[in-house]
DNA sequence: TCTTTAAGCAACCTTTCAGTTGCGTATTTT
DNA sequence: AAAATACGCAACTGAAAGGTTGCTTAAAGA
């Protein structure tokens, strides 16, 4: 992969910074479950009002990496499958150590598979 | 995974808010060849000063990203080989679609290893 | 030695960010 | 119908981020 590559990539920078954030990697974390959470709910046990959450919910939403939907009077938010993988995918281009890298991860994979 | 692991990861927030701006993308990936380079070649070509490519320099550095020695008048960067992996592995565990993830990660490392 | 080149430090500016408070609205629930 | 719940919007604040300019120091080259 060139710099040039990794720079056409685009939309990345913007998923890092929306990840850039220990409470929404929290609430990301949150989300993983795959279901959708109401904004409340996310926000139970933060030390931060509603309105904080759901700011950083917008963040993450403008990111492409959740998306929302109302049902009734609740804005329930869910993880998008495919946004993240052109992040994971970066970083395992540039973390990985070529030679080695196929080998770790695969091992990784086997040992440690959730 | 739960929740409660993935926020005790820690550290990987700072590493995806210095992943999280174009311009330290951008120095990312020309420090992707796993050389060291000078401050003021890692900023050829950008519309910025050079300190402010050194403010950048330094944000990956405190990330943990970046390493930098000084070579004599020269100061030189490096990307730090493990620093990026924690920050895959949360992204792999996120985006992974349990049931398959393994599957097709496994697919994807055997078909294109680099 | 004199001149470039590479870089460090500090002060300053402007914009964005994270968070708040206050208030209004729609949907449930009792 | 009344009360409680879930949320939206707007304005405001303090701090951090991204960037600049100006000046100084150290190492290489001519």
């Amino acid at each position: 992969m060139s710099p040039a590559d990794m720079h056409a990539g685009g939309e990345v920078a913007p998923v890092f910074a929306a990840l850039g954030d220990p409470t929404r990697l929290e609430l990301v974390a949150r989300l993983a479950d795959r279901q959708a959470h109401s904004i409340t709910s996310l926000g139970d046990g933060l030390p931060l009002t509603r309105q904080a959450v759901r700011k950083h919910l917008h963040v993450l939403e403008d990111a492409g990496v959740i998306v929302g939907e109302r049902f009734g009077r609740e804005h329930r938010f869910r993880v998008r499958q495919d946004s993240l993988a052109p992040a994971q995918q970066y970083l395992q281009r540039v973390a990985a150590q070529w030679d080695d890298a196929a080998r770790r991860l695969k091992a990784f994979i086997e040992n440690d598979p959730g």
